[in-house]
DNA sequence: TTTAATTTTTAGATTACTCTAATTTTATTT
DNA sequence: AAATAAAATTAGAGTAATCTAAAAATTAAA
């Protein structure tokens, strides 16, 4: 089964948004997502349902099928990996890589995916911390939590962060709170949530609240 | 100067043509090498005639325009670095190359060439041997003989092949005769226009006249 | 130099995707 | 439960690229 272009991307953000949504994804929620007309998206959503990778009822909804999601992953696959080609061989930052893997994840070539991965070391994770599914759609994702829900001489990982603003991203390159970066808190301020914590076992930084509630860690 | 996809893979082959036949390249020309009809070509030869990449005279034929040529110099140079790309780090054989970097040379981001460029150590010439552009278009291509033309004793660099063909390419690898192979000229037998040479200081081949014609050699 | 053959272009359709404007359906309020 | 607001869909049209079939222009041949 093949997929255009366009079919791949309204797929991919209809699979995002029912990630996490939860309940039902609408018609003006995918326009939004990808930056389209509302009367785009029905007409794209009837193809969509022809093909069996979403169930479409008419005014009632839909959802993403087996497949569907199954081809959605392997496009998230694709446009994380080249992420990662582009941060870590070609020295992107964060937040100059979105654009291009945008156009890279439509390359159409099983071998091309199989070899990129196997020459960035099979990545588990993209420079966002989001997790890479194998190439059979499979993300095994570890539980993860808010760097500000962790306590006091709790340590781990930094895998993901919430917010990937270019902004934001810049300040955590900053401060060295990379993804990958080990971390322990040393102390929670109870007044204002505000955190103090060690980085890579040497830096110690303070982090707002707001800051640290859009960082993941992986606990050990 | 935004050009689409279809417009970048005409011109393409417009400026090959140009290059190669050197006489007026025609409708039908076109049509044949990119596997379309002429009535396509005609069509997006008006297109290009008016985006001033070509000049074009209804029923009289086209010039391409310094515009066109920079254009066109510069999908090539992507198409060329992602072969070089695809062989040197993906470990892809010659001859599987094209299809995918025909998808890749159409990406648009300046920074990804410059990157990709560095990353592969500003490589002049792809996995055929064919030059790569400079991104102002600019393409220094030193003078080439053909291998069986060469006298004994003289030395140099295989830089390119004439014939592509796949079987041809897995021949030239399996005796390691490969692009960038340092080879020298031991002996020329006058009967048949065979030669014998010594490729990378190792080891002795014998090449007959038709395969030695088909090597294009840097002489050093 | 007419006629015939070839090449090239136009005309008219088709597919994929998009839009605005109008309509229909569903949801919310009073 | 009727009226109103919001959301979703259809209708109709436009762009880009392609095709087949027909017409026009050029080239080659008799």
């Amino acid at each position: 089964m093949e997929l255009t272009t366009a079919e791949e991307n309204y797929l991919k953000a209809i699979y995002h948004l029912s990630e996490e949504g939860k309940k039902s994804v609408s018609t003006n929620d995918i326009a939004a997502s990808i930056q389209t007309k509302p009367a785009s998206v029905s007409d794209m959503l009837r193809k969509l349902g022809e093909k069996e990778v979403i169930q479409y009822r008419k005014y009632y909804g839909l959802q993403i099928t087996e497949l569907g999601k199954r081809l959605a992953l392997q496009t998230i696959r694709k446009h994380r990996l080249w992420e990662v080609f582009l941060v870590d061989k070609l020295h992107f930052a964060w937040d100059e890589v979105h654009e291009v893997a945008e156009q890279l994840e439509h390359i159409q070539s099983s071998l091309l995916i199989e070899r990129l991965d196997a020459y960035l070391n099979y990545p588990k994770f993209d420079p966002h911390g989001d997790p890479i599914p194998d190439e059979y759609g499979d993300v095994r994702s570890r539980p993860r939590i808010a760097l500000n829900e962790m306590n006091i001489d709790q340590g781990g990982q930094i895998v993901a962060v919430k917010d990937s603003s270019a902004a934001f991203l810049r300040y955590l390159d900053k401060v060295g709170a990379y993804i990958g970066a080990r971390i322990k808190v040393l102390d929670k301020v109870e007044f204002d949530g505000s955190v103090e914590i060690l980085v890579d076992q040497k830096k110690t930084i303070f982090m707002s609240k707001d800051v640290a509630s859009n960082i993941l860690v992986l606990q050990s």
